[in-house]
DNA sequence: ATAAATACTGTATATAATTACAGTTATGAA
DNA sequence: TTCATAACTGTAATTATATACAGTATTTAT
C-alpha cells in the first residue's frame, strides 16, 4: 500500500466504519460533512488520490460506487515473519482475507500462522489461522505472541515481573521458556483472541 | 424470519449478492435490470414488503440506501439440537454472526456449537464452533454433522456402505461408532469445512 | 528554484436515484 | 364474493449525487 497522508488515512479509515456501520458507502457529501469540508469536491478529490494509491475503486456515475481493495478492508495473514522489521511489514504478509467486524468479540489486527506443535493441548494445531489483537495489555493466563530476541513464538504467558518472564507451551512434550526481559530483547505483538481453521 | 415469497427471496438473494460483489447494494433501476423489470417501482414495491417482513431496512431518502438485517445477512449458531425437527429450525438457533464470504475456502450453511471433547485428537475443542456446509457430499476422512436416531453428533467419518456406516470419536477414550442405515436413522446434515474459536 | 502533490473553497450541471400516484392481473384467504 | 397480497407496467417529479472547471494556499519532492 502506497503510503497515505494523515488525511487521506483518515477518509479511507471513515468510508470503512461508513460500511461497516451502515452497509453501503458514503456520498461525497456525507463525507464532507463528517470533516467539515464546504465542498463536495473536496471529498471528491480525496477519492481520487485513494483511488489512484490504489486503496479503492471508484465506478464511474455510480453513486456511493466505492469499492476497498481487499489490501484496504482485508486482514493480513502472517506466515513466516523475517527477522529484523516489524512483523507487519509487506514482506510477512502472505494474503490478507475479509474483514468480518463481530465475529469474534475481539477487534483482529492480524492472522498469525501456527508453525509447530506446541500449543496441541489447547486445541491450536500447526496451520491454524490465530487472531491477534495488538493493543490488549498482554496479562497472565493469555496465549501471546512474543519475539525473544527477534523469534517470534506462540506461548500462554504464565508469569510476567520486571526480571522474569515465564512463556508456556501448551504441549507436554515441552518445557517454559524463561526469560530475563533485562538481558533477553522482548517484545509482546499481541494476544491471541480467536482461531480461525479451514478445513479444505 | 417470516416466510418470503419465491420472488422475494430471489431478489434478497441478488441483494446480497450485489453487496458482497461490489460493495453496496444496489438502485431500484439496477434489480429492475436484472430481473426484467419495465418500471422501478416494481423493485420499489418488493423493497416495500421485504422490509415489512423485517429482512432489511431502507433508509428514506438515501440512494441505494438497502441495509440487510442481521437476520438476513448472517449466519445461524446452532447451539443444542431439540429433538424432532430440522436442524436450522428457529428454536435452535442461539444466535447469528456476521457472514463473511472468502474467509474459508467453503461457503458455510450454520455454525455448530460443539459439545463435548470427543473430537479434541483433532483440535475441536468443547464451545468451539464448526463451520457446517449442507451440500457438500460426505465422504471418508471427513468429519460430519450427524443425525442417529434424532440424535445429532459430529465424528469422522471413517466408512460408508449401504450396510454399515462407521463414525469415529476423535479422541483415545471413546469407540467407534457403528451405524446400520437399514436400520438405524441417519442423516448427515453436513460436512465440517471450518472452525472458529474466541478467546473473551 | 520549481514542479507536483496535498488540501481545500465555490459554483454549476447533468444525470442517477428515490419514490409517489394511478393502474392491471392473478391468487389465495375470509 | 370480496378483500388483501403479490407482482408487476407506466409516468413523473423531486432530490440526491457525481463530477467537471476554476481557483487558492501549503507542503513536499526534485
Amino acid at each position: 500500500m502506497k503510503n497515505l497522508t494523515k488525511r487521506q488515512a483518515e477518509i479511507l479509515y471513515y468510508i470503512k466504519d461508513e460500511i461497516e456501520n451502515n452497509g453501503y458507502p458514503p456520498t461525497r457529501s456525507e463525507i464532507s460533512k463528517t470533516f467539515g469540508f464546504k465542498s463536495p469536491n473536496a471529498a471528491e478529490d480525496h477519492l481520487k488520490a485513494l483511488k489512484k494509491k490504489g486503496v479503492l475503486d471508484l465506478a464511474a456515475g455510480t453513486s456511493r460506487g466505492i469499492t476497498l481493495s481487499n489490501q484496504s478492508s482485508g486482514i493480513p495473514v502472517i506466515g513466516l515473519v523475517s527477522a529484523g522489521g516489524p512483523i507487519l511489514a509487506e514482506e510477512n504478509i502472505e494474503k490478507t482475507i475479509p474483514n468480518n467486524p463481530g465475529i469474534l468479540s475481539h477487534g483482529i489486527d492480524f492472522y498469525l500462522k501456527v508453525k509447530g506443535d506446541s500449543m496441541i493441548d489447547v486445541g491450536i494445531f500447526e496451520n491454524d489461522l490465530i487472531a491477534i489483537n495488538k493493543n490488549i495489555p498482554v496479562k497472565t493466563g493469555s496465549i501471546v505472541v512474543a519475539r525473544i530476541n527477534d523469534e517470534v513464538t506462540v506461548k500462554t504467558l504464565t508469569k510476567i515481573s520486571d526480571s522474569q518472564v515465564i512463556l508456556r507451551p501448551e504441549n507436554s512434550s515441552y518445557s517454559d521458556i524463561e526469560v530475563n526481559p533485562k538481558k533477553d530483547n522482548l517484545i509482546f505483538e499481541g494476544t491471541c483472541v480467536g482461531l480461525l481453521r479451514d478445513f479444505s
